[in-house]
DNA sequence: GTCTATATATTGATAGAC
DNA sequence: GTCTATCAATATATAGAC
């Protein structure tokens, strides 16, 4: 059977089902593929730095084709940073103990550190990259920021409420914990002195200290 | 008198004091506005983002005459950041207390915070384009920004040492701090709810609590 | 779904006039 | 010390063949 025919034929998608794909056919994959070597390059370079042809070398396609699975540039950006700030959102949701507001702000430490850690390619765009976004996604992506940062606040009000904690401002408590936290990225290896358990542990009880948890 | 010839002839430097400048003569002020205006514009839009066109027509000049005052953008970038940081190092040894560790941790806290926030551009820069310095200058950054690390680590092990301060790990604390500290500059702003002096309040507080002052 | 070819704009850096 | 003009490279995005 002659290549030529595979590619210009259409045939029913079953078809294919434990078979080699014919090369010009990646239907549901290469839109993610697209997406991870974006977020990559741009933690690595810079948005600015990195070129429409270089995610496209870096996936294995031609430049035309990047066209296919984003509009432009600008919405590739700024759909890594939603969905990694909306996906930060729910994976709290779905670990918060609630109850206790020590036990909260432990796990809290804890979660963020393990979340950040996994995704360092991801927070590092978050962070750096909100002044390559456009007004209207600036807008959103702030949005969800805020709404992050209004966790521990919370778990800060609550403690204070029940005396639990002290801490002289509710707000740049919230902040100083967050960048504390999210600073394990900076310096963080695998393999290196301190496994993340251990990082874990050594921030929880800093956090501790910090908000005043005797 | 016609302009060209204002222009065009040498004339003793003493001639124009007190007078107006020829306008093609600005010797020893371009240099300090292209690097100010550099340092405004790499903050803002990022070092690769930002064109030699750019900083040129923000200094007032063309773009040619740019090369006068740096070999290259490289060179712009590293000189920017290395002055940062050995200015940094300068102004912490004139203002480190010595003596008592917990009195060093609460100066180091505010001065740190003061430092930072008088240079935001500065401090955004240093931290943001680390990726984009050439080999060489990358490791002369390394560098410098390990032997401010050095500081807080100091104070942290002398205060372990001395049974004032009760911290997981030295290195992992001092990590901490710094990151708390200079996140300030991500949500500060002058005329904001509380001024730099409370703010300094707070967090030398939280330096404190962080590492287990009583 | 990917390719090649291309339109249009902009980049960092240099040369030479004044 | 600044200007204008320019080179060679590269950018984003589009069009149309297959």
């Amino acid at each position: 059977m002659e290549a030529t025919r595979w590619l210009g034929i259409e045939r029913p998608f079953g078809l294919f089902l434990g078979m080699a794909r014919p090369s010009g056919s990646d239907a549901g994959v290469t839109g993610p593929r697209v997406r991870a070597a974006a977020e990559r390059l741009f933690a690595k370079f810079g948005y600015a730095a990195v070129s429409m042809r270089q995610i496209a070398a870096d996936v294995g396609i031609g430049a035309g084709a990047l066209y296919h699975y984003t509009p432009d540039k600008q919405t590739l950006l700024s759909r890594l940073m939603r969905d990694h700030l909306e996906e930060l959102l729910d994976a709290w949701d779905a670990v918060d103990p609630g109850g206790d507001t020590v036990a909260r702000l432990e796990a809290f430490a804890r979660f963020h550190i393990r979340f950040h850690l996994d995704r360092p390619d991801a927070v590092f765009i978050a962070y750096m990259e909100l002044r390559s976004l456009e007004p209207g996604s600036f807008a959103a992506v702030e949005t969800l920021r805020r709404r992050y940062e209004a966790v521990p606040e919370g778990i800060l009000r609550d403690g204070v409420a029940a005396g639990r904690m002290q801490v002289g401002d509710v707000k740049l408590g919230a902040m100083a914990l967050i960048a504390m936290l999210t600073g394990v990225n900076t310096w963080y290896r695998d393999g290196g002195r301190l496994d993340r358990t251990a990082v874990e542990e050594i921030y929880a009880n800093m956090a501790r200290g910090m908000v005043g948890v005797g």
